[in-house]
DNA sequence: CATTTACTTGACCGCTCGTTCCAGAACGCG
DNA sequence: CGCGTTCTGGAACGAGCGGTCAAGTAAATG
């Protein structure tokens, strides 16, 4: 051992992220990089191997505090829909840290799929969990007589996974936050088959 | 005048567009299109600008393609649902003409918003002709008591254009053809109030 | 048929890209 | 304290980028 990093990895790697996330990966040069990050060329390359795995390692980070919060929000208390609710809100909110870059996940999707073998993986694996985490939360929800009978908690959990992605899309072309959220509250309102929901927001979570 | 062009402007814009549409603005190099174009660099430069207004002349292409599906594809004979849904179903068809790439709209507006001005204008347009075209059409299908009296002609056709959108991310990720519209599925059993309609197709347009 | 005018081609330009490399700095260790 | 090792910063590199230009070519015109 001799002289030690003078960076921690993962601040570093936060950076990068927000980089990648606000230009878009072939957008993003190493110059930028290196004036963002602070560290000379060379260190990056010793630390990280090259832009593109640099990439893969902040698309990671990110999809991993996603995953964190899909694994942590949910429990057996309170309404199960008005939980779901709750974390979607919490996964948007969490997307707008970036102005309105959007989501890291769907950008990098649209952007670098189907070439980018590596970065489909990733996005196959962030998608499954999260509609995984869905199902069973509708699952709850349709045991406990929330959910409409007119739709399966897979079918639902589908829906919200996908209603969730485009979300990131329109609200890049139109970010008013009174309407980026409006699918989210029509899909509630038709999931939970109350019509006494449809204009107005759900409950908050339980305090 | 004297001589005449030796291409079709129009025939040059649609290879351009498949090129952008499959690679994204970025990773697409001048050399790529001058090989896939069979045109030399200054007839193209002469014909287009550069390399922003000829993407931007491919996208409106794109974008006018999907303005005349909507323009003309309803009208007041049959189900209203069933022939949105069909219409639907056509868009995404159409967007499968470009392999696994998505759809070229959302794939611009995830890489190029929101710093790129001329794109978002493209893309807010569009958008908003699309909602405003399904927005229509759900109300007529409100007034012939096919909609859900949960929801909202409005609100369905935002619901149905994030939908939308939101496919095309997921379709990238998991091309899986029999999940593609598993989405449209559930919304439109959910729109139409009907139980029965869940796990099968609704009805195709009529004959 | 000669002239004019527009279009086509591909060599060429300066620049920026991702990456490599090395000289010097900073720390752990004997 | 000084040696060895690792990290640091930035100069340098070849490749490839978007864009330009001038010479050649083909159609329209009188």
């Amino acid at each position: 051992m001799a002289r030690p990093r003078t960076f921690d990895e993962d601040a570093i790697l936060d950076r990068a992220m927000l980089l990648f996330w606000r230009k878009g990966y072939e957008a993003t040069a190493m110059s930028d990089l290196v004036e963002e990050l602070g560290l000379g060329r060379g260190s990056i390359y010793a630390a990280f191997g090259d832009k593109h795995q640099l990439f893969v390692r902040a698309l990671s980070r990110y999809l991993g505090h996603q995953d964190a919060l899909l694994a942590t929000a949910f429990d057996a208390d309170g309404p199960a829909l008005a939980q779901l609710r709750d974390v979607l809100d919490r996964l948007l909110a969490a997307d707008a840290a970036c102005g309105n870059a959007g989501c890291f996940s769907v950008n990098s999707i649209a952007e670098l799929l189907p070439h980018d073998g590596e970065v489909a993986r990733l996005a196959q694996r962030s998608l499954r969990v999260a509609e995984e985490a869905f199902a069973r939360q509708l699952e709850r929800a349709a045991q406990e007589g929330e959910l409409s009978a007119t739709i399966t908690p897979e079918a639902g959990a589908r829906l919200l996974l996908t209603l969730v992605q485009g979300i990131q899309i329109v609200r890049k072309v139109d970010p008013d936050p009174a309407r980026t959220a409006a699918g989210l509250d029509s899909a509630f309102a038709l999931l939970s088959g109350d019509a006494s929901k449809q204009p107005a927001a759900l409950a908050p979570a339980p305090a």
